[in-house]
DNA sequence: GTCAGTGCAAACCCTTTGCAGAAAG
DNA sequence: CTTTCTGCAAAGGGTTTGCACTGAC
């Protein structure tokens, strides 16, 4: 890990948070404003219990199920999305346009590929009844 | 869910499966075989869980702890492969080839993909001082 | 006898849940 | 007021760990 977390984050200014929530039909409640401005404050990939830290790092102001529940809510609305590639964390990344990952398993850093760096030649039919939810593709990497 | 896990499950033959657990520097005791047997039996993704009530399933054989150990490492000599798809639980696939995955979020239920049926292009460069470890495509479905 | 492998139960850790209090309109 | 949201602490559930026992050379 390497991101200085227990700096003061970079925060989304508030009137484009809140028109980002309710634009994905969320209530733009204090707390999830709070959460939504640090997380939407700049490119990364945050756990849960990372955005509690960087949220409450000058005292507290959310709690830990707080943040659980509106991570959830905030991914149901596809305000954020969650990449799913460590069992022991899920991890939230505030950028939801189509893009792909890097994953580096030594390190647990995960770093995007652009989507046009990465082509997903043609999909498979899919199982009668289904309808796609999303493409990823993870390139699992290890230090040398 | 699918799957009769309750039926006594295909195996591989012994032969076959002590020659793949010592192919792949594994020396093969008698849970290791059981587990491998079970697991090896046929194309399948199975949680550790599962596969504990599969070996099990007709008295005790082998004990939790064994298997999630076991399985870890089987995976890291790469006698079967991990799939992390869903937070709650890692999957283990019987299948080690090049292969992609379905996945249907509404039923947890997991489906390959031949390698030939969904083409990846070119992957960018590595960071510094990474290695590859694989490339992994799922497709997200849910039901309509 | 030595050392890897196994079993058991407890510990772990991330995440979810139940419920009472607070906030918003 | 009424309803939604939040906080706290406890519960939950998959996975890992500590440690003593077993078993294979």
């Amino acid at each position: 890990m390497d991101s200085p977390i227990s700096e003061r984050p970079p925060r989304m200014e508030p009137a484009e948070v809140t028109r980002l929530l309710v634009q994905h039909g969320i209530a733009p409640t204090q707390q999830r404003l709070e959460i939504a401005s640090v997380l939407l404050g700049r490119r990364q990939h945050l756990s849960a219990d990372e955005l509690l830290a960087l949220v409450n790092g000058e005292g507290p102001v959310v709690s830990k199920a707080t943040v659980y529940n509106t991570l959830n809510l905030f991914a149901r609305n596809g305000l954020v999305r969650e990449v799913i590639v460590d069992p022991s964390r899920v991890l939230y990344d505030s950028n939801t346009s189509p893009h792909h990952h890097f994953y580096n398993q030594s390190t647990g850093e995960l770093m995007d590929i652009e989507d046009r760096h990465i082509a997903v030649g043609s999909v498979p039919d899919l199982p009668e009844g289904t309808v796609m939810d999303g493409v990823e593709v993870i390139v699992r990497l290890r230090n040398e």
